[in-house]
DNA sequence: AAAAATATCGGTAACGTTTGCACAAACGTT
DNA sequence: AACGTTTGTGCAAACGTTACCGATATTTTT
């Protein structure tokens, strides 16, 4: 039988309502509202309490601000309490409360990240490159990957945002075409460093390695070994990068003297399968191009197998070029010329550049787009001696 | 001249402390303590400021509650103020403020992972599978990594215990041999699922490949090549790992009729600097190996490198099997022999592990070690005909 | 028509920290 | 000894959300 929760009588009870899934009742002799209560009323309480600032003052009957004073090292807390305090917050192995601290002070000291994948070594080097430089400006970086899908990005940067992070570092995936999700961190006034995989329709700050200049070096250097019909394939137009790349290989021809020819230049997305089915186009070619400068290496790792299955010589019948200084590189059969980019670099860089950012005096600092020099690496996919 | 900031004369005015930085004044008069304001007194609002439930009640002339409510599609609101509320949110880009849940929740909805180290595809792999299985039940994946630093990882694990999240997933550094800053995770009742790098010291909940079988299998074949002199460069030996591997190439060698030789191992840390040293140390013995079974895929690769640099010929001078099947295995020369573990099942597997663990019933389940088959992938460099 | 039940909302205390301000006691000066 | 100065702490209000407990319109029932 159910009784008021106040008068412990229940004749004048009635039902008033239905919150949360329990039925609540109202009785009339004391006028009082009451739900019934749930079976286990009084265990939750210790399960998995964490000491806090409140536990250590109550237990040496000091205030909860003294404590944390003294925890932080502030002054104007005597070296008597300071040592006591000390002594008992690591007696109770207390923890602080990053979810509360970040609250109050609105800062939570954490630097968001999210790249497209981690399946090549590129990200990792540049993850490494940045947490050293924040880790040693005492912010933490969260990664988080998109997997190349744009809804994911979108996903994982409204998790950062959520989550209030001081800064976002970020190089977008191959279908990001809308950029919203970044622009509402810029329109929080949350510093977004854009890297290597940008767009110039957004974003002040950018760290990028020079694409142009060694896609130029890549294909100036076959075209000194002799090659004279030599195809791209090229990522997605959207990215900056792959303009780049191709701006550099098509000034590359032209300054020596050697033509254009659109039906050499495909657009891939930067995976294995369409690189295989984009070799094989060219490979099959009436007349087939005797070099291809790849976009990444995974790509002219694809075409060197599909080559070496067709017969061909690398690098005498076909010469190759890649993009990036995947450790693959080197071991790929005489090894793969490529492009080295400075990783870690840029990964510091971009590090550095969102410190200046947070921590920065002038209320807006100036645009700015840091451009690293990337490196010819000659290698035996290339070189012949014409 | 400065005035009381309530009577509003200055005659009876007397310094009062310093406090913060700035003078405290009390005047005698009206016994009024105060602080000379700082210089701008009211621009501090409105600076990055994130919408809030409040700002949305503000407007909407209704109470916190409701609008909080209404954003989570809780019972009790109209259609009508909901709908009104949505709209608001919608005008005024608000974004939840996950801080302020978690704290009075005191349920964060993310899990973190440590991980030793990215540069090989294993770890990434894993964070996929682990990524896609969480994603899926609405938790987040934050990662750090702790480059085989045990100090790291301390410095890691202290972060994320600090933000407070719901579950540790963790492999475990070569250097580490105290878990203190686990068992914290463990004291607090935070579930803690450790995988591949595992230490059989603790923890209760563990997902490992089968190293061990993988391990025999791989001498074994080794052994059916005809190779009879099977040096092991193992893993640092207070890893798991490094100890079940062991086992497996010593029983292989045993079920095979042949004798166990201690000269023949070597515990090397796993990187490619001390492989190198002690490869040189095999090959330059007095009765070099014929074989030697790597504890993973870098390493084997150096081996064939310095091997080959040494005029050696692979596989008919020298066996090599690595572990792990690195995406560069497959293109090494004529490819590397190496036992390829399920890393996306492991991710997989943990996350799912780790789910039970938060949301399960029973108060504490029971210890359950999940072992994932591993398999041999056999190329050219252990295959000779004898 | 009153009475009973429901639908919809507000007030408010948490969650764990930080911090501006108040204030007493101890300390230095004359 | 009387005064002004420091020093060391405590109070309480934030930070943004959630959830329990009540309260009031509104509808339904008798």
């Amino acid at each position: 039988m159910i009784k008021c929760a106040k008068c412990d009588q229940s004749d004048s009870l009635m039902k008033a309502g239905f919150v949360r899934g329990k039925q609540r009742f109202c009785c009339k002799d004391c006028n009082y509202y009451f739900t019934i209560p749930s079976a286990e009323p009084e265990n939750r309480k210790n399960k998995r309490h964490q000491t806090t600032i409140v536990d250590i003052a109550r237990e040496l009957g000091v205030s909860n601000s003294t404590v944390s004073r003294a925890l932080h090292g502030h002054a104007d807390i005597s070296p008597s309490t300071r040592k006591a305090i000390l002594e008992k917050a690591q007696e109770l192995d207390y923890q602080p409360n990053q979810l509360a601290h970040s609250l109050v002070k609105s800062r939570t000291e954490t630097i968001g990240m999210i790249v497209p994948e981690f399946m090549t070594q590129f990200f990792p080097n540049i993850i490494v490159g940045a947490q050293k430089v924040l880790t040693q400006a005492g912010y933490h970086l969260i990664i988080m990957q998109s997997d190349e899908s744009y809804e994911i990005e979108v996903s994982n940067s409204r998790a950062l945002l959520a989550n209030r992070v001081d800064g976002l570092l970020t190089s977008m995936s191959h279908e990001t075409n809308n950029y919203d999700h970044f622009r509402a961190f810029e329109n929080r006034n949350i510093p977004v460093v854009y890297f290597n995989r940008v767009s110039d329709e957004l974003g002040k700050y950018k760290v990028v390695a020079n694409d142009y200049q060694g896609a130029y070096d890549a294909v100036e250097h076959l075209v000194r070994n002799g090659y004279r019909r030599i195809a791209h394939l090229g990522g997605p137009t959207n990215l900056l990068i792959s303009q780049e790349r191709l701006r550099g290989y098509r000034d590359a021809l032209q300054k020596n003297g050697l033509e254009v020819i659109p039906e050499l230049i495909i657009h891939g997305d930067l995976t294995v399968q369409k690189a295989r089915i984009y070799a094989q186009y060219f490979l099959d070619m009436a007349v087939p191009p005797d070099a291809i400068f790849a976009v990444n290496d995974p790509t002219a790792i694809e075409i060197i197998m599909l080559a070496r299955a067709k017969g061909l010589r690398i690098p005498e019948d076909l010469g190759v070029v890649g993009f990036s200084d995947d450790s693959i590189a080197a071991h790929i059969g005489t090894g793969l010329t490529t492009v080295k980019q400075p990783t870690t670099q840029i990964g510091e860089s971009a590090a550095r550049m969102m410190l200046r950012l947070i921590q920065g005096e002038e209320e807006v600092p100036p645009p700015e787009t840091i451009v690293l020099e990337a490196e010819l690496i000659v290698r035996g996919s290339s070189v012949r001696v014409p």
